[in-house]
RNA sequence: GGAAGGGUGGCAGAGUGGUCGAAUGCGGCGGUCUUGAAAACCGCUGGGCCGGCAACGGUCCCGGGGGUUCGAAUCCCUCCCCUUCCGCCA
């Protein structure tokens, strides 16, 4: 949710970030509701205070006096006003708030305009994508791919694009979300280990509802949604909270699984790792004071990419343009990472600012100076994503004996310096 | 899943229809006293929304929602959560 004063007081303003969003927005029909609801409150209000005064006069009269039988049937018609305010007020408010929720977050300033994803600026390449890599081939063609990734057996118990890790592969998926864990403890982020399974009051807060729901899993008879990210239960965990002056920064991190329907996905982005229902990822979350909030977000995509450094995988850093980031986000930068055998560029890393939106919605807040509570910025990112950075692994690493060399800072973890079977 | 008991301010804990945003204690902040500290004493000490440049005024909030009533923390309904016991179970 935006701050509503920016709506009233520069509605054009709003307009035009939306429209460089992307996004459709009623904004007529929320200022005039907003305005609609200010009178309705007043309104109410006024009846409230005179109902409050005459009857705090008849508190004060003899129970049963006539006199005391007299206000109180004069007042039975003021309480069917109030009544009828009161229930005029709830109405317009639950219109106002869901109309409200549908304002996407404005981008911020140093956000280039631009719909397509060719309007995505590139920053910065690391590492040598245009290299010689003789072995590499797309992941899914390498011959021992599915057994160690298992699509078919997979889709037998859950459907397409849930994988199943075998033997020494599911040892570098975990040694993967491990090493990212630990990188992450090191720079400062405490681990949480949150539910995987959330209501929608969470789902609210960070902007994947009202507008997403076909994007998540959700569990009809309990009402609760499979977390597409782990930033919905970790930026929920002080939902309803106010921070103590001099409390923030605050970092968290978690390893999660994360699911999503993926609805309309197709074609060769969904081969093999590219694209799947179910993978794991850390995330890495911030709570941080409006002031720092843009420093802060260039720290967190610093410790995003000193893990694809480590790695000694290439990629690529984009600063996405207004039309491509998302409805809570004011400002983006995705990761890609080099995949040399698919000859393409993967998303593993989104690093978002959603400076005070998801605060508003999720009420999270801090204590100023002053000792006035004010909503604090949330940032988060992907420390990373498993699958694509696997993928990036596979392809990159494949020898010419058909094996894959696994990354120096990885091979104490799994005990070995390769997986696969020889060609 | 069944039964019982509960959910009140940062915490503890009173309050069972009217002057209760709510006693009291603790904690926190400020002050007096003190060379300093402690103790003691005094004062202050939640949040949202609406109006206002502001001072301030109004209103709402006693787990959530709905109802009864002139009036609800207090009565009724419903949902959620917690505790204990039973059942089930990694």
């Amino acid at each position: 949710m935006i701050d509503l004063k920016i709506l009233r007081e520069d509605p054009d303003r709003v307009r035009d970030a939306i429209r460089k969003k992307k996004f459709e927005c009623d904004i007529d029909g929320i200022l005039e509701l907003d305005k609609k609801r200010r009178a309705i409150i007043t309104e109410t209000e006024h009846l409230r205070a005179a109902q409050n005064t005459a009857n705090s006069a008849v508190a004060k009269l003899k129970k049963g006096s006539p006199e005391f039988l007299e206000n109180v049937k004069n007042l039975k018609s003021l309480a069917d006003q109030v009544k009828d305010a009161q229930k005029n007020l709830h109405d317009c408010e639950e219109t106002w708030r869901q109309a409200v929720l549908t304002i996407p977050n404005l981008p911020h300033d140093s956000v280039p305009e631009g719909v397509k994803e060719e309007e995505n600026q590139v920053l910065h390449i690391w590492g040598e994508p245009d290299a010689d890599f003789p072995n590499s081939r797309p992941h899914y063609d390498i011959p021992w791919f599915s057994e160690m990734v298992d699509l078919p057996r997979g889709a037998k118990m859950a459907g397409t694009a849930f994988p199943v890790f075998v033997g020494p592969m599911a040892a570098l998926v975990r040694a993967l979300l491990q090493f990212f864990l630990d990188e992450a403890i090191r720079a400062g982020y405490v681990e949480l280990m949150p539910p995987l399974l959330v209501n929608a009051d969470c789902a609210t807060a960070t902007g994947q509802l009202p507008d997403k729901e076909g994007q998540m899993y959700h569990l009809e008879q309990d009402d609760l949604y499979l977390i597409p990210t782990s930033e919905v239960p970790v930026t929920n965990f002080y939902r309803d909270e106010i921070f103590e002056s001099g409390a923030l920064p605050v970092y968290h991190c978690a390893s999660t699984p994360c699911f999503r329907r993926e609805a309309g996905s197709h074609g060769k982005d969904v081969r093999g790792l590219n694209r799947l229902h179910q993978f794991d990822k850390v995330e890495l979350v911030k709570w941080v004071h409006p002031d720092n909030s843009l420093e802060e977000l260039e720290k967190l995509r610093e410790d995003a990419e000193r893990l694809l450094q480590k790695l000694q995988l290439p990629y690529r850093r984009l600063l996405m343009c207004a039309g491509e980031i998302s409805f809570a986000n004011a400002k983006q930068y995705d990761l890609e990472v080099w995949a040399a055998g698919q000859k393409r560029w993967l998303e593993v890393s989104s690093c978002s600012n959603f400076t005070d939106f998801q605060a508003r919605r999720a009420n999270i807040r801090f204590r100023d100076k002053g000792g006035k509570p004010r909503l604090v910025h949330t940032l988060n990112g992907s420390g990373l994503a498993v699958p694509r950075v696997l993928a990036a692994i596979l392809e990159n690493n494949l020898q010419k004996d058909g094996r894959v060399k696994i990354p120096e800072v990885l091979r104490e973890r799994i005990g070995c310096d390769s997986i696969g079977t020889e060609s």
